[in-house]
DNA sequence: CCCAATATGTAGCTTAAGCTACGTTTTAGG
DNA sequence: CCTAAAACGTAGCTTAAGCTACATATTGGG
């Protein structure tokens, strides 16, 4: 193998994709690895803002399990990407753009964590889960699982 | 906010999780992040191995869309790990573990696909989400999903 | 109104994952 | 049976995400 052109490949039952679709599969998943972090601080910024007023850099650290540096070092990397600014002793704050992308989050967040909800997972396995699955979820998912939970909706009502 | 020692906080409709609770799922969503890759590793070692008869650096990179070099890196990762062996010019094999851990991944993978194509996912996105999602699915969930299965298939058959 | 507790900032390190540019080793086809 | 293509290896760089250890700045309660 490896020397082989892979002339054609037919694809039978339960064999390999080919090199170029598992390669942008593998990719995209890539992608969202690599902005699930800006996503979550995104999100738990607006949340944050949402219910007690305020994101300060230290209560993202400890809800996130980081040490300050850390959550510090990565709110710079919000700011780089235009995703948010900060005022010393008075928070971290949204721009707009950060506002859009926590929205679209936030709505992700709530609809993956009901699909699971609805499948059957027990609540705190639902919830961690949730919070890796979110980043890896296509709009062409999330079309899907929202038109499950109507269903499931409309049954659970009748 | 941040100085008081949040007393008590009664889990009103909309709060926040505490922040033990909040830090818990996000420790996890890193962990999973971080060994995401070892597991693709070895279960695109297993498939090629099962479906081409062995397993080369080259291959696996062209299949994963990186560079050799960032493959061989990972790979030597994966034998400190006590995951795989290398020959080269042979091609890359499991350990135990590595088996193992394989198994493990390919029933996951194709337990979150078929869980994505019965909820009505497109094949092509369902492929692509189902290699994010895969590694942040915990065991809770994976028997719901197989349980929903199992309903969906009933139905499916009646 | 001052000072200790809290919050923020900086320095400097580690590991992982990615890259390009070269260099070396095998292998297989003519 | 030889040599060019393919496979493999190494060096050295970058960025991100994590850490600890210190240093500085604010603020609120007494
Ligand atoms: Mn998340
Ligand atoms: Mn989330
Ligand atoms: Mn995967
Ligand atoms: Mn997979």
């Amino acid at each position: 193998m490896s020397r082989k052109a892979s002339p054609a490949r037919k694809p039978s039952p339960h064999a390999l994709p080919t090199e170029q679709a598992q390669a942008r599969r593998f990719g995209k998943a890539r992608t969202a690895r690599s902005t699930a972090i800006l996503e979550d601080y995104v999100e738990l910024i607006a949340d944050l803002i949402e219910s007690t007023g305020e994101a300060r850099a230290t209560d993202i650290a400890r809800r996130l399990g980081v040490s300050h540096p850390t959550a510090i070092n990565t709110i710079a990397r919000l700011k780089r990407e235009d995703l948010a600014t900060a005022r010393p002793y008075r928070g971290i704050f949204l721009t707009e753009k950060g506002e859009a992308l926590a929205r679209r989050v936030r709505a992700r967040h709530r609809l993956v964590l009901e699909v699971l909800l609805a499948l059957g997972v027990p609540k705190e396995a639902a919830e961690a889960d949730a919070e890796g699955i979110e980043h890896h979820v296509s709009e062409a998912s999330l079309k899907a699982f929202s038109d499950f939970l109507k269903g499931s909706r409309i049954k659970k009502a009748s």
